[in-house]
DNA sequence: ATGGTGGTCCAACCA
């Protein structure tokens, strides 16, 4: 099973990359972040004609988060549940006997900011979340755009962005608790070269000069930690023209 | 040099 993540920074924009994509990766689930368009807009007939079904959580410019599978979604979740939030930024899922949840955490905007305690406030609420996800589906996969840069392995200038945004001590913690529930990071069960992003800012020529974090994570539970095969960042999609911000990152399990 | 690019949607916000 090939499960895989892509913040594509407007569907809208990024629809005909999306379908290559998904036509030569084959993935068994997509999570999608960014759809910046609304519920009732999604493109679902092309992803239906590549036998995709589609579970989707849009809005208007920003936000909204999808779920493509080649199984029938059941046990659909929007949003976390009893969190009120404009934003839509959550969707989960169940896959035949797995779990699968997508996300697209607050990015936070700068330390101290009133979007920083958003964000923060978010993640609280998700770990609480993912304690009941987990007591009631052992194999559980978290995938998305996490914001968050684990470690300073996941950054290109570790010193220039210490203490800042996507890499401040509260943000690390905070995702430090959500592993400690009984998760991975995927990437990290393998040997991985240095300097693997998944993003890089459009701007001062980020993905050029290879200036970018690894903030895209596939996260799976201790019950799958040993059937994960594989983890990898697919950085082709972004030297594509018009590209998203983000490569699209995949993990293979049995 | 404290910017820069890009999406949404047309002024200003978000990343």
């Amino acid at each position: 099973m090939m499960v895989a993540s892509w913040n594509v920074n407007s569907i809208k924009v990024r629809l005909e990359q999306v379908l290559e994509w998904l036509d030569s990766a084959q993935p068994d689930v997509l999570g999608l972040q960014e759809l910046k368009m609304q519920t009732e807009s999604f493109p679902v007939a092309a992803f239906e004609e590549l036998g995709y079904h589609c579970a989707i959580e849009g809005q208007k410019t920003y936000n909204g988060v999808a779920l493509l599978s080649r199984h029938k979604p059941e046990e659909v979740t929007r949003g976390i549940p009893n969190f009120s939030d404009e934003q839509k930024r959550a969707i989960a899922a169940t896959y035949k006997d797995r779990r699968v949840i997508n996300l697209y955490i607050p990015n936070g905007q700068a330390v101290g900011s009133e979007k920083y305690n958003y964000k923060l406030n978010w993640l609280a609420a998700l770990t609480n979340w993912i304690e009941q996800e987990l007591a009631q589906h052992k194999n559980l996969i978290i995938m998305g755009d996490f914001n968050i840069a684990p470690d300073d392995r996941d950054v290109h200038d570790p010193n220039e962005w210490q203490g800042k945004i996507l890499c401040s001590d509260a943000e690390r913690a905070a995702l430090q608790k959500l592993l400690a529930l009984g998760l991975n990071d995927s990437f990290r069960l393998f040997d991985q070269p240095a300097k693997t992003f998944s993003w890089w800012d459009y701007r001062a020529a980020g993905f050029r000069r290879n200036r970018g974090m690894r903030i895209d994570l596939l996260l799976v539970s201790d019950a799958l930690s040993n059937t994960t095969l594989a983890s990898r960042i697919d950085t082709e999609p972004r030297g594509h023209e018009r590209p998203s911000d983000h490569a699209p990152v995949w993990a293979e399990l049995s």
